[in-house]
DNA sequence: AAATTTTATGTTGTCGACATTATTGACATA
DNA sequence: TATGTCAATAATGTCGACAACATAAAATTT
């Protein structure tokens, strides 16, 4: 594990909570690193018993994973986990696109609804994944703020924080781009139309055709 | 809190947790009631610290809810919860339902097939809730362990903790003992057949069905 | 007597120190 | 060279003590 000199110092719980899930999010720590106490607390400048209190939450949001006497590393996710994430993934996001659609009316899509109509275009034609992630991450965002179920919140954080690696190398699959909007595209339709029975079964399938594609390139993707 | 004054000596700390947990999901710790850091240690004979450490994964497991400066007292269900909770439960046991099906054979399933066959005339006759309880927990977990995904099991556990002591409630209801018994035979009966699809429709039918019975009779269940 | 401040007590938050368990590296032996 | 043993080091597990905060009780003021 590479060292980090710098001591900052004095930071806030939350704070340093938040650097260490982006870290761990963005790959800066690779699965399977170690997560050593002494370390974390020499740096943020807090104490170790801190410093373990926060892997512990780590823990408990499946980011890291705890060994009794040997430490905390990065969760490791193997093709296994990947592809029950993506079967729980499916019935989460299912559920969501239907409660959305039950509580929201179609002014609360407005801007999306034009997001992912023309400009995608655009998007389309020079290959601007960043921007695309983005848009999906708030179309996601949206779904689930307008679904207003805590519990099912807390659920798909466990699964997006998993996801935004995987989600970077899955837009970069062959017609994976193209096929992921137009999905998207439909969802967006049911639920301004106020269907939510056909936005749960479009946002599942939408799902399922990630996995055929991801089965089909497993090894690009792991 | 009502202290209790005898300090068992030097438990294990899975042991302590599992005894944690089935206070809280029995109802001996009502909801709302304080959980303090030093009465746990002194009862179990364990440090402060450890008991800390405890709540806070029992907190992780959405059973208890922490304070900051005020401490963790066990967590209350409002019915805006439980329906946020039956809505997951809903897709969750319909995926598990699915996957089972996909990863069993009907030999996983005779001793199920036969208690909810003819046994089952017995308990309905006798009005032997226990029984009950106790089969359909066991089809819940042979259905969890089946369908062999870990991270749907997480979301589960943290799921049937808090639906334990209202499933009790549930079962008292007009009518609902047999509507249950018999989407169970359903369900089984799919998943024997080896129908994945419609082993997930009925089982999430079975929740919905529970969802409504409750909605009629919400004031009698929270 | 009512309201406000002060004091006292109980509980959680934080830290440093020690004990226990892994891991590493040096050394000896086959 | 390879392997096994043993010491040295590093990391985690555990504990008790003190500080900060919240609550309840007492005292003071109006």
């Amino acid at each position: 594990m590479a060292a980090r000199p710098k001591a900052k110092k004095r930071m806030d719980r939350a704070q340093v909570l938040d650097i260490l899930r982006n870290r761990i999010i963005e790959g800066e720590y690779p699965p399977g690193s170690k997560l050593i106490e002494n370390n974390l607390a020499g740096e943020f400048g807090i104490s170790r018993q801190m410093a373990r209190e926060l892997l512990q939450e780590l823990k408990s949001r499946g980011l890291v994973q705890k060994e009794p006497n040997k430490g905390a590393t990065v969760r490791r996710m193997d093709l296994k986990t990947l592809f029950e994430i993506m079967d729980l993934r499916e019935v989460i996001e299912g559920l969501a696109a239907r409660l959305a659609t039950q509580n929201s009316t179609a002014a609360d899509w407005l801007d999306l609804v034009e997001a992912f109509g023309e400009r995608m275009d655009d998007i389309i034609r020079k290959k601007d994944f960043e921007e695309y992630l983005g848009l999906v991450n708030r179309f996601q965002d949206r779904m689930l703020k307008l679904a207003g179920n805590s519990e099912m919140s807390l659920v798909a954080d466990r699964i997006y924080a998993k996801m935004l690696i995987i989600q970077r190398r899955l837009i970069l699959l062959p017609g994976r781009l193209q096929v992921g909007i137009k999905e998207h595209r439909d969802v967006i339709q049911a639920i301004v139309a106020g269907d939510p029975e056909k936005a749960e079964e479009l946002k599942r399938n939408n799902i399922r055709s990630a996995v055929t594609t991801m089965k089909k390139y497993q090894k690009m993707i792991i």
